[in-house]
RNA sequence: GGGCGAUUAGCUCAGUUGGUCAGAGCGCACGGUUCACAUCCGUGAGGUCACUGGUUCGAGCCCAGUAUCGCCCACCA
């Protein structure tokens, strides 16, 4: 037991006790602090690495806070609970920001070579790894330091070796030329997912083909012998090979088999007959440049045409042959526009509006180009992650996403891992003179061809890197030593609970079952947890570019981590974005506010006769009055209820149910019922100790069972409490609470004398008393309620403000001879509020209002029954409704008859 | 062009297998200063649960359609 200070100072209280954790060594299943039960299941989670390219923001500080809870939780119930920490190496986007700090000091990658940029990002990257896993620690996340991974460690190295090698070995990676989406300001290739399509107002060209007459070589004389094709990207004449039309298109089905020549290249090519020709667009025709567009590499593929690259890495113009070679691709479009309408060719031009694909890196417009790489084939490996989601050996969290699991699934394109960048894993390929290709996962590389056993010296090994997602692919099982078969490999893994975004469940949850099942022949994890965005008050999503970014470190000073916590959970339903905002974090600061003041008061109100530093007892049940087996019970409820709610992955409804139980239950009423009893000099001692025991069992429950929710407040205010022999020193080891039945079932009536007590305030309020002002009350409470009414009897009295308060036993003996009187109803009580005694006068206008009240009370109360009434009347709801249903509308429509009766006995109607 | 989500009190949002589910916080109104907390206490007002049909004894909750907003996927040059 520690005195708390009077003022709950979030910074003082997180700062010291992340140390005291770290200390004891509890993070770890397996650390000297643990009180894990090797008996029970491993519960783990890995870490979503985050991006060494900067600070966290508010997205990474909600996962952190949900994966965290989920850990701490595990913990607590005495289960191996593993928090696996990392950063991830983020080579693209890491290399996008070290070229924007290299472009300010007037340095380039290329300036720099290979070999220093690479020790400039080692630099950059240890700096910003001590800045994430700092402000992990502030937001509290109870992670296995020990363990902490990097991707681009060496054994995320070996891993990724392996994981290649073996792919290739089963012809589930192979290397060919083929179409990439290439970013020209990036200059790599990148992801498919990495394109965003951007809607933008374009220009749609129509331009004429020439025909070629029949014996080839010549043009048509004929200057009206042309075919129109429709283009946005004119400059791509230049690598054309062919112009295509829909077979049924009766307009040019004479033309299908002849030849047109596209203009400053002169080459003739075919004019072709393909269903992928949408006849109502543009003008039928199409131009076909199989090196530089998606569709028309297929159209290509399927005519056998000739694919020749127009288009260097940096969108210049390139062996074209024409003098439009080394201009830019949109210097190049204005000029054969230009060249265009000078020839009399360009038929139309109009505005377009279009979607374009964009680097999501650096907004570059995208252009595909034929490029040798290294592919994935991942036809095979999606069959068996959607088998494994199908038969719920992994469980998406929530379920619609299965859908679009599903649907991207089984639509999968083979996956491009080539990246033409320094920043990462390079491919363990080398190439021979003849072309051979060796792979291999020998950290120090092939000896020899494995081919033609050609001397190394004589091999190069591929430029390229790996996509950045192929690293983080193996996650769950590279970090636990994988591919040795390591002790944490067979303790730890499949991981528990995969929590990320929605955003990346492609980029990364996808590609983690598919490698993880293909290689460790299991499913990564049984459960995928996808949270929702955060975003600003104002509904929009947080950008650098918007300006709107919060950090979480700000939010931490200002309000606590615990405040952050609870504030980020309390709004978090799995896949709905959440809207975060000042009075969100107020309001949770107010609650850790309220809770510490609360254990101020319970340490505080310690009865004299309990020596400062004494054990924790159980009270004795004999000497519990009924305000405390009530609040034993509430707390028994809320037990179960949280427990339903964090099976169910229901965080937000954790937080919701506690605050009510913690704030409405406990504080307002528990706390009101336990002051008086306290100060009841005429109690005996036994009871005033029990009432104080209680409060103390009941305030340690509900630390528990918040502490994975707000861990610092709870972990501080629970070591000021009195433990028992058996408890270990620091909240995040103690064990989860578990409801007792017997607490369950001893409510004892007590509500409806709360009821009472608010009835009574409320008919004050309305009627205008003022509310220090006793009143005389007499109260009718039938003999199941007597003896706990008897029992908080002065409770009643001061939170009523009810003296002398008189019990009568029956409604009936109620007096109302006086009518200077408020009326209340509550369940089976019934009481009389009088204003004249001790000389006291009502105010002429209370009666009124008094009347109002009840006459609106019984309005309400009148349209009920009716409603109660009518549905039991129905013969079809009787007979067709659960007995259980039609027999609590029975009881209901009793209760309101009663009701109804007394409250027009009252305004003596 | 497909798919998904949202639409509940002035604002932000809960509402878990259809039967006291019409709720919370903030805001608002009225009233409260000794003894945990003004980061507080008490009381109150506010909603045809987007719209239209349907299923059912009974529908924010299930089905169909409509509207508005948002997201994802997609080869209309």
């Amino acid at each position: 037991m520690t005195d708390l200070p009077k003022a709950y100072a979030p910074r003082d209280v997180e700062g010291a006790i992340y140390e005291r954790w770290l200390e004891a060594d509890v993070f770890a299943p397996d650390g000297a602090g643990s009180t894990a039960d090797p008996a029970l299941p491993t519960f783990t989670i890995i870490q979503p690495p985050p991006n060494v390219t900067g600070s966290l923001h508010l997205g990474h500080a909600q996962r952190t806070a949900v994966e965290d809870l989920m850990i701490r939780h595990a913990r607590m119930r005495g289960q191996r609970a593993l928090f696996l920490p990392g950063l991830d190496h983020a080579s693209i986007a890491a290399q996008v920001v070290l070229d924007r700090m290299l472009g300010e000091e007037g340095e380039s990658r290329n300036s720099l070579g290979r070999e220093r940029y690479l020790a400039r990002m080692a630099d950059f990257v240890s700096a910003t790894r001590e800045v994430i896993l700092g402000q992990q620690r502030r937001v509290g996340a109870s992670a296995d330091w020990g363990r902490l991974r990097f991707t681009m460690d060496e054994r995320s190295a070996k891993a990724v070796r392996v994981a290649f090698e073996r792919l290739y070995r089963a012809d589930l990676a192979y290397r060919t030329e083929a179409l990439v989406t290439w970013c020209p300001g990036c200059l790599t290739s990148v992801s498919d997912l990495e394109v965003v399509p951007t809607p933008e107002t374009g220009t749609l060209w129509s331009i004429a083909y020439h025909l070629v007459d029949a014996a080839g070589g010549a043009v048509d004389p004929d200057p009206a012998a042309t075919i129109i094709v429709a283009t946005t990207r004119p400059e791509t004449l230049l690598g054309d090979t062919a112009v295509a039309v829909h077979p049924d298109d009766e307009r040019y089905a004479n033309l299908v088999g002849r030849f047109v020549r596209i203009p400053f290249v002169d080459r003739d090519v075919p004019i072709i007959a393909d269903p992928i020709v949408d006849r109502a667009f543009g003008t039928g025709a199409v131009k076909i440049t199989p090196a530089h567009d998606r569709d028309d590499r297929e159209t290509g593929l399927r005519h056998n045409l000739p694919a020749p690259t127009i288009l260097a890495d940096d969108a210049t113009i390139t062996q074209s042959g024409t003098a439009y070679d080394g201009l830019d691709r949109y210097a190049a479009r204005d000029a054969i526009v230009a060249a265009l309408t000078a020839r009399g060719d360009l038929a139309d031009s109009k505005s377009h509006e279009m979607v374009v694909g964009r680097c999501q890196r650096s907004g570059d417009v995208i252009e595909p180009r034929l490029k040798t790489q290294w592919f994935i084939r991942t036809a095979p490996l999606a069959e068996r992650a959607l088998a494994a989601t199908r038969s719920g050996r992994t469980r998406i969290l929530p379920e619609r996403f299965e859908k679009t699991w599903e649907h991207w699934l089984t639509n999968i394109r083979d996956w491009n891992v080539s990246r033409q960048l320094w920043w990462g894993h390079r491919i363990p390929a080398w190439y021979c003179p003849d072309g051979h290709v060796t792979v291999t996962s020998a950290d120090i590389g092939p000896t020899a061809c494995d081919t033609c056993s050609r001397p190394i010296k004589d091999l190069r090994q591929d430029p390229d890197i790996f996509d950045t997602w192929f690293s983080s692919g193996l996650w769950p099982f590279s970090t636990m030593g994988w591919p040795d078969d390591t002790a944490d490999l067979a303790t730890y893994y499949p991981t528990s609970v995969m929590e990320t975004g929605y955003d990346i469940i492609f980029f990364w949850v996808a590609r983690m079952m598919m490698l993880g099942l293909e290689l460790t022949d299991r499913v990564p994890f049984h459960t995928v947890y996808l949270s929702g965005l955060i975003r600003d008050p104002e509904g929009q999503k947080m950008s650098k570019t918007k300006g709107n970014v919060v950090d979480p470190l700000g939010l931490i000073d200002e309000s606590g981590a615990d405040a952050l916590r609870f504030a980020l959970i309390h709004g978090a339903t799995p896949g709905n974005d959440q809207r975060l905002g000042p009075t969100k974090l107020e309001h949770a600061r107010h609650f850790a506010n309220k809770l510490w003041n609360a254990t101020r008061y319970v340490l505080g109100a310690r009865p004299s006769t309990i020596p400062a530093g004494a054990e924790r007892r159980h009270p004795n049940p004999s000497d519990l009055g009924p305000s405390e087996r009530w609040l034993l019970s509430r707390t028994a409820a809320t037990i179960t209820a949280v427990d339903r709610a964090m099976a169910d992955h229901a965080f937000g409804e954790v937080t919701r149910l506690l605050y009510d139980a913690i704030w409405g239950e406990y504080c307002d009423w528990g706390l009101e019922l336990a002051k008086v009893r306290l100060a009841d000099e005429t109690l005996p001692v036994e009871s005033r100790e029990a009432t104080w025991w209680t409060l103390v069992e009941v305030l340690d429950t509900y630390l528990r069972l918040l502490h994975p929710v707000m861990p610092f407040v709870t972990e501080a205010l629970w070591g000021s409490l009195p433990h028992r022999a058996t408890d270990p020193d620091l909240l995040i080891v103690a064990r989860w609470p578990i409801a007792s039945e017997r607490d369950t079932a001893a409510e004892m009536g007590v509500g409806t004398m709360l009821d009472l007590v608010r009835g009574i305030r409320n008919a004050r309020a309305e009627a205008r008393v003022e509310p220090a002002r006793w009143l005389p009350v007499d109260i009718a409470v039938p003999e199941t309620l007597g003896a706990t009414f008897e029992g908080i009897r002065p409770a009643i009295e001061r939170l009523a403000r009810a003296r002398p308060l008189v019990r009568v036993l029956t409604r009936e003996a109620l007096s109302d001879a006086d009518p200077n009187h408020l009326a209340v109803i509550a369940g089976e009580a019934e009481a009389l509020v009088r204003f004249t005694a001790a000389g006291q006068a009502a105010s002429p206008e209370s009666g009124a209002l008094d009347r109002a009240r009840l006459e609106r009370e019984l309005a309400q109360a009148e349209g009920w029954l009716a409603a109660a009434q009518d549905r039991l009347s129905s013969e079809t709801f009787v007979a067709r409704a659960p007995a259980a249903v039609v027999e609590n509308a029975r009881t209901r429509e009793a209760d309101l008859t009663d009701q109804v009766a007394r409250l027009r006995e009252r305004l003596g109607a």
